[in-house]
DNA sequence: TCTGGGGTCCTAGGACCC
DNA sequence: TCTGGGGTCCTAGGACCC
């Protein structure tokens, strides 16, 4: 009998997480190695008073600089720091390369965002124990792309992603079941995976302080309060999680949408009307991109103290040029908009399907008419 | 000078039907 | 005159994630 194979859990998965440190500045530091061990960030907004944090290295980190951060507020931690503008193509370029990278390993590789995946190698016991696997992938990424990240090793999905945020970065970490006390029930709620904010307040209001906490809670209390997502965060703590990787989960999206925070709040209707109409026509470049059509058009509205409505309209046909887009959009404006100052606008096209799909029922439809 | 932009999934409540 | 219970579909909002 094949020695590394005994080393597999007869019955049992292993499943890798695998996941980019700070992605975006990493590329842009892999294209422009002048920028090796100076503190960068990458932000979404030009402008600085609305303007945050993307990503940022490890050397912005030491200033205290975080994702999400207002940029006025990380320049005022670090004078020095350099901060680029997102480039979306070269990122989703560069993502390509790594899945492929991973599917040299396994087919049974499922891409969670553009810089994070799982991978299933349980029948890859012939080429090596998963620690050496997981050891080659982060070898090839460096070798290749020039880029860094963690790996988590684990019976399940849960656990692996738990496990790949444990050493940061360019880690790998094993966490089996037996690990579970020391390594996983140690942590506080807010770093479980699929506990926000609010869950973690609310549990904590019940004393539920770590995820060993929510592991040994009375069943019956957090169904009872958490409903059937809290039974489902109460088994990932215990260890639990059956989903299997799949490889086909995104591979279509459900709706497709653009938004804009302004600025400066704006409450003319013109002037609402004219960003709308560059919302709708940004939407649509993203659709034919896609090649879906849509049926349902929303729009969203969010008013300068925060306070966001959205509110949609079914369309009477499939929906995929700017026009049709601007016309629901401008329609639900001119109804819902309370003439408050808007500070967010945005525009999805929803119940997306494929055009050859629409096509399809399209013919058939004129045929039976 | 607080807090972007892109998504997914779940739930509550109302409308409507039987 | 007063009215149950179940099911489905739709909409709006909330929570969460990267």
């Amino acid at each position: 009998m094949n020695h590394k194979k005994s080393w597999y859990p007869k019955k049992g998965r292993v499943i890798l997480h695998a996941d980019m440190n700070s992605f975006y500045a990493s590329v842009e530091t892999a294209d422009d190695p002048r920028l090796r061990g100076k503190p960068l960030a990458i932000a979404g907004n030009p402008d600085e008073r609305k303007g945050i944090i993307v990503t940022c290295n490890y050397e912005a980190r030491a200033y205290g600089i975080k994702t999400t951060m207002a940029l006025w507020q990380a320049k005022k931690l670090c004078k020095d720091l350099i901060v680029k503008r997102p480039n979306m193509d070269r990122y989703r370029e560069i993502s390509r390369e790594i899945f492929a990278i991973f599917e040299e390993f396994t087919p049974f590789v499922e891409p969670i965002s553009i810089d994070e995946g799982y991978l299933d190698i349980s029948e890859c016991y012939e080429q090596g124990t998963p620690l050496e696997i997981a050891n080659r992938i982060q070898m090839k990424l460096k070798e290749k792309l020039d880029l860094p990240c963690s790996i988590g090793i684990a019976p399940n999905k849960f656990l692996a992603k738990m496990a790949s945020d444990m050493k940061k970065p360019n880690g790998i970490t094993i966490l089996r079941k037996r690990d579970i006390p020391n390594k996983l029930w140690v942590l506080p709620i807010d770093d479980m995976h699929g506990v926000g904010y609010k869950t973690a307040e609310r549990m904590r209001e019940r004393n539920i302080k770590t995820i060993g906490d929510l592991a040994k809670a009375d069943p019956f209390l957090i169904k009872g309060v958490f409903g059937i997502n809290g039974e489902k965060l109460r088994r990932r703590a215990l260890g639990e999680d059956p989903r299997p990787v799949d490889p086909n989960s995104v591979s279509v999206y459900k709706s497709i949408g653009s938004s804009q925070t302004f600025a400066q709040d704006i409450s003319v209707l013109e002037e609402l009307t004219y960003k709308l109409n560059d919302l709708a026509k940004k939407t649509e470049q993203r659709i034919i991109k896609s090649g879906v059509v849509g049926r349902a058009v929303q729009l969203t509205i969010r008013y300068e103290d925060r306070t966001t409505i959205t509110r949609r309209i079914s369309a009477s046909q499939y929906v995929y040029e700017a026009k049709d887009i601007f016309y629901y959009g401008r329609k639900l404006l001119e109804k819902h908009w309370n003439e408050r100052p808007v500070r967010l606008l945005g525009i999805t096209l929803q119940e997306v399907i494929p055009k050859e799909q629409a096509t399809y029922q399209l013919e058939f439809f004129d045929e039976t008419k």
